[in-house]
DNA sequence: TATGAATGAGAATTCATTCAT
DNA sequence: TATGAATGAATTCTCATTCAT
């Protein structure tokens, strides 16, 4: 009996993250679609064809709904993007990891894309509240950690010496622009043309002769 | 006397003119730092010390206040780019030229970059009306003119040659990423720093040994 | 000199109340069209070429201008009404002169007919304030001296002896409906056809053989 | 389980039913005391005794709200009033059979006598949107209607030979007259003492002695 | 004196949140 | 436990009225 009302209340737990994710998912539609404010709960419980009351069980507020959505994919990202810096490698090699974790994420969760984005560049739906505070800051530290990166990697003179963290949002920042030419239209640029794109304009003119090498084995690959 | 009427006319014009100033002023403040859907029109207007009823005798709607303010800059800034790249010069002359139009604009006009930006990026305070249309079609007519001198650079020589579109957006994001390191730290990049900054991670993989030399001459004068 | 400030006191009285009179004239013509609540004073004042300012000198607000409006035709037919029963004659020459008397004065005041009517009715458009109870109170008395002539008629055997009042209510609500169907259609029934309606069908019934002979030595004439 | 569901189906659809006709009646004895455009949706919230999120849940705007009301004595007159002249019996018992429905219906919806009447007078409350075209549309179907049976009437010798249209109209307008004279003051015309003053006033006069038979047989019976 | 810009109270409507069932 | 009806504060916008010029 014990373990019937285990699985029972496993079964339960179970149920209650997929209706979670299924309302994150509904709810992450419509922001994206048509604007945090321009989403009503009423729409969101519609959509996800559960009674506003239910909504309320999982998330306490709207915003705290929103905030849900975006430590989503923030969390997924910071992860991946510490997996990646965090790997064995070259500095080189984990600057590729780095942006091809990214671009993982990004492209299985398109949906947020522009969300993330609005948040981490300070456009939030809610500049009062200081909800967006925590993935700023999860995002500004992963620009720390690429930003040592190559700190180490200019040390090693693989790059030209130039501020790091400059060249950490510089990175970022050119990830994040072709990742929204994609999102614009798909079939433009696939995640290889991309990091192509970005081997060609950013690292061709960042890294030294000996960097170079680097960036030949790699291709040798 | 018809004289006294002009000139009273002149004056009650000059007067409109400075409302009309100070009230987008304030708006934009508001805008900028709590977001358009967290400002209502009375914060507007006890802001600006005026009642609502005086807003609406400049702008029929919330709405129409918020495109004057994003058009502002909007015009401003494509203007300046357009002139830019239409004037005389190598084809790096012009880059280089549109680069500081586009400084100069957004620097006097701080309040105005994340707004600007998040219309230009899809993520418009109000996903539903397209107000923003006239906005991006004018960033992306930009785009064009930027990529167009990028494929005339090309042809000459001056630039490796890759898709001259992804190399406009690439400049773009570069230069607003360094745009908003300036905005969070004002001191820490300066007009002339951020251009350099562009210079050493793009243009020095971006253009061909033949490109340098103005770049090179460019740096002598 | 005297003779001379006499002349221009003079000339502003007139001029004064012809501004008003066109102020009255286009304040009537806009109420008649869209509805006392959907005419703002400003559509007055840009409709008649003066300033709100101007119109507020001799309306003191907008109710009073929509009363004066009132008062106007009210008093109008209220005189005329009065001098039609108080002049020479039998009784049914008197009421025959209400009638033509009430579709003189209505027919050059097409526009108010309505309002007019709205208010005698009980729609006033402000049913809170009590500002139409002069206008109800002079449409009663008109109705009770109408009443007095019926009461006259029957003591002397011309009608059948019905209920003054309601026979006085009748033939009103009767000159107003076919006034109505003047108003939408003009061609439709002139003055003299609508008196010969009001005879065939409310006259026949109502008098008696002896007020017939009044009936055939008026037509007669 | 599946009986108990369908009863709490019931008893909500009840409720509602109920609710919506609450708010309904509240809003009519606002609307027919203070007009139309001087009663503010909190003030029906307040008398209804609901929240005017509620009431809003119901009617989607105010003007749905007065249109309901509107439409509610419309329809109920209209289908009456066609039932009486659809009905078995000669022309002047149809038209018997008409004053009594009007008289019926709005005797028990006597508030909103003065609204109607002021719609289908063209003294709506608001002129502007053509809210009450259908309201008045069916008035005019109705008076047509009732103009038909004067013709069959006329055509048989039992009515004069006068325009069927104003006979309907003249008829409707005296039987609306006293319909208000009954509202001001509900002891002094009883239904019964309307429909006499009718006969005495209006078929008196229009009738032929052919058609003053069937008064007569009527009057037997 | 006439003007019309400025005012701000007031109206309709929306929607996040609660809580009885 | 899940539901969704009810709530009412907050928002956008209008317009009668005032008053400095």
């Amino acid at each position: 009996m014990m373990e019937l009302t285990k699985k029972r209340l496993q079964r339960r737990e179970e149920q209650q993250r997929r209706q979670r994710r299924e309302i994150l998912a509904e709810a992450l539609e419509l922001f994206s679609r048509r604007g945090y404010h321009n989403v009503s709960m009423n729409d969101i419980a519609q959509e996800a064809a559960y009674a506003v009351g239910t909504i309320y069980k999982f998330f306490s507020s709207k915003e705290e709904l929103y905030r849900a959505i975006i430590s989503d994919v923030s969390e997924q990202f910071a992860a991946a993007a510490a997996a990646a810096l965090a790997a064995e490698g070259n500095e080189y090699e984990k600057i590729i990891a780095y942006l091809q974790a990214g671009s993982r994420v990004f492209r299985s969760n398109s949906k947020a894309v522009r969300l993330y984005f609005a948040e981490t560049h300070g456009v939030s739906f809610n500049f009062r509240t200081g909800l967006d505070r925590e993935t700023v800051a999860m995002h500004e530290q992963m620009l720390a950690s690429l930003a040592a990166v190559f700190a180490a990697g200019i040390e090693k003179g693989f790059f030209h010496p130039l501020d790091p963290e400059m060249l950490a949002r510089a990175l970022d920042s050119l990830a994040l622009a072709f990742l929204f030419v994609w999102l614009d239209d798909t079939r433009k640029c696939s995640a290889a043309e991309n990091l192509e794109m970005i081997e060609k304009i950013f690292f061709r003119g960042v890294m030294t002769p000996s960097g170079k090498k680097l960036l030949l084995s790699a291709e040798g690959r």
